[in-house]
DNA sequence: GTCTATATTTCGATAGAC
DNA sequence: GTCTATCGAAATATAGAC
């Protein structure tokens, strides 16, 4: 996506984001905890121990693909304005989602299949400020006691139907054209989001 | 909630009941990686190596946990008649599905926070056999090619909004009494699953 | 920037006493 | 049925050569 860089040492540099890459096929296929350093380190045709020198640890490769997907998640919700207690917003929001979603779709289901790995990360570090932005407004509008529990039941279906469809996307339906999901998934959110009474 | 046994050997028997429940709160909090043998031992007051009187090996913990999820939902099927590919009948599974998920809902969201470890233990038995039955009729619908795309996404969203619903229930609306929550849930599977000319 | 070699820790598992 | 003691394997991480 960037543009290359000097050819005298640029090759490095990118070395950190080939190791990004592989770990995040292996931490997708076998999870985290079971994807060890040595077999991303020879994935990539080096040994173990020079991966110690692009990252301080195993747990900060896990923390810049978190990161990664902050960003993705961090721009769309600048696109749409935020996710607020406001339902008649909701169904934009996820319009836009999945259309990261399906650019970001492994990105997606990494974070999915080691959400306990996840969690235990921001315990670890201090990192209970700004907690993922997207999932803290999430958490603030179920917490919310002026929104109905039917509302608060649809929004998160909706984003049942968002990962189920990274899923889907992923593996069963793996040969669907992307924007064909798309559209159906859409019309899934739509149908959850729908008003009862609007 | 069972009631009181016998007093005197009758606590034994039970010991591997026991390891089991305190495995699913572990396996469920922390993940099946990152509980240690030795935690479960100390949670119930005993060293690490009693465990393996009760059980082979830490895998077959997670086995039998797997088993116990598998007779929950072995029963919900042969009351409804079992998965296929006709649409009309999904909304009446899936309304028995969220009764047993609302039960069970432990068993549920265990399984889902630790889908990386189920699907290797599936590959290291020889458990190719009976997999897993519903998952199994589940993506027999999604290869049948005389099923719609649109059937196939709305049955993956009900899926979604099933697991949404046994994360709904356990942690943000933990307080929301079982029976309204699953009302709301069975609306919302049966707009999700509404038949767009029917 | 990648390597070898090694330190350190933790875990799963076994053997055998009680 | 639960214990102590210990083994062996594998993983993360460090130190330092090249």
């Amino acid at each position: 996506m960037s543009v290359q860089e000097a050819p005298t040492a640029a090759v490095s540099g990118d070395t950190r984001e080939r190791i990004l890459d592989v770990a995040l096929d292996l931490f997708t296929e076998k999870g985290y905890d079971k994807t060890s350093l040595r077999e991303i380190a020879e994935q990539l045709g080096f040994t173990k121990a020079a991966l110690y020198y692009h990252f301080p640890g195993k747990k900060d490769i896990l923390l810049a693909l978190h990161y990664r997907l902050h960003a993705v998640l961090e721009a769309s919700m600048e696109e749409t304005g935020g996710l607020d207690s406001d339902p008649s917003r909701w169904v934009d929001i996820f319009d836009h989602l999945i259309d990261q979603m399906l650019t970001h779709r492994k990105l997606i289901l990494m974070h999915d299949r080691n959400r306990a790995s996840f969690e235990q990360l921001h315990h670890d570090l201090d990192h209970q400020n700004a907690h993922d932005d997207l999932e803290e407004q999430f958490r603030r509008v179920l917490r919310d006691v002026d929104v109905p529990l039917r509302d608060k039941v649809r929004l998160t279906c909706a984003q049942g139907v968002f990962i189920a469809g990274a899923v889907l996307a992923g593996e069963e339906l793996a040969d669907v054209p992307s924007d064909q999901l798309a559209g159906e998934l859409r019309s899934a959110v739509r149908d959850v989001l729908a008003q009862p009474d609007g």
